[in-house]
DNA sequence: AATTTTTCCAACCGCGCGCTT
DNA sequence: CAAGCGCGCGGTTGGAAAAAT
């Protein structure tokens, strides 16, 4: 599970290490220590760069280094230490004894980060739920991989009638190249929590605007009109109320824009 | 069983900081 | 003070293994 062993055009060898290489590069470092990895592998009989040994030896070959699964403890303590000090490996792992911080910057990657994003969508799911206007339904609606928000200010047409649904990962938009249904989704991970915000007749639309649009809306229009569309909760949850049972329909809004549900 | 997709982690890369000259 | 060097950090990639289709 890593890159093949190879040489660069400096000759110098790149990618995995074999047993031999470890060994010598394990036998010098505790005979000689590593005052200077830039001289070391030269010293050592390895032709690798200074960079690549030093890595090897933090984070593989060092005898205090721990291998195996992380602890329920251990996972606690870096989502603990990332909420305060963010992306800070190298202090995160202090706080670790045997963990480097490459170790501890791919488990959260592979494994923190997930488990807490899932966490999100779960409190995501239970902060909709007391709104209830749709009678228990919105959640199923408002799942973030199911649901997506699209209007259409060129075309008084229904957005996508016969036309394909719209999917956070389509690479087949309506939109053109950028796709809208990508930025609405960054939006919507951006504001989250409006669901659980009051709707406020204040947040009302901008129908002037919004139907000034003469063009296919850009990522840039998505920002600025989506706050209507994530502010008006009231109107959203009618509109769910109106098609309970077929979350896949179009609904057409002041003739020119629509708001579809996957 | 074969193929495709996803996961995961070892390793690379570029940048910035601090020390030395 | 400026330049050069070495090191450490955090972001990203490559690709084998595992899982899904």
């Amino acid at each position: 599970m890593m890159r093949g062993p190879y040489y660069d055009k400096n000759g110098v060898k790149r990618g995995a290490w074999s047993k031999e290489e470890d060994e010598r590069l394990r036998a010098y470092v505790e005979r000689h220590g590593h005052s200077n990895w830039r001289q070391l592998p030269k010293r050592a009989g390895l032709s690798r760069c200074g960079k690549s040994c030093r890595l090897r030896w933090l984070n593989y070959l060092r005898p205090d280094v721990k291998r195996g699964n992380y602890t329920k403890e251990e996972d606690e303590i870096i989502i603990k230490l990332h909420e305060q000090h963010g992306n800070k490996w190298s202090l995160i792992a202090e706080r670790l004894p045997g963990r480097t911080d490459n170790e501890v910057k791919n488990h959260w990657h592979s494994h923190l980060k997930k488990h807490l994003e899932c966490n999100h969508e779960e409190n995501f799911e239970f902060k909709t739920k007391p709104i209830d206007i749709c009678g228990g339904e919105a959640t199923k609606y408002f799942e973030p991989e199911s649901c997506f928000l699209g209007f259409d200010a060129s075309s008084s047409s229904n957005i996508s009638g016969s036309s394909p649904p719209i999917y956070r990962s389509s690479s087949a938009s309506a939109f053109g190249e950028e796709s809208v249904a990508d930025a609405a989704w960054e939006i919507f991970e951006e504001f989250g929590d409006f669901w659980t915000q009051p709707f406020l007749p204040e947040n009302t639309y901008e129908q002037d605007n919004y139907c000034s649009l003469n063009h296919a809306p850009s990522v840039a229009d998505v920002d600025e009109y989506s706050s209507y569309l994530f502010d008006n909760t009231e109107f959203l949850c009618q509109v769910m109320q109106e098609f309970p049972g077929d979350p896949k329909k179009d609904i057409q809004v002041n003739g020119s824009s629509s708001i579809c549900f996957f």
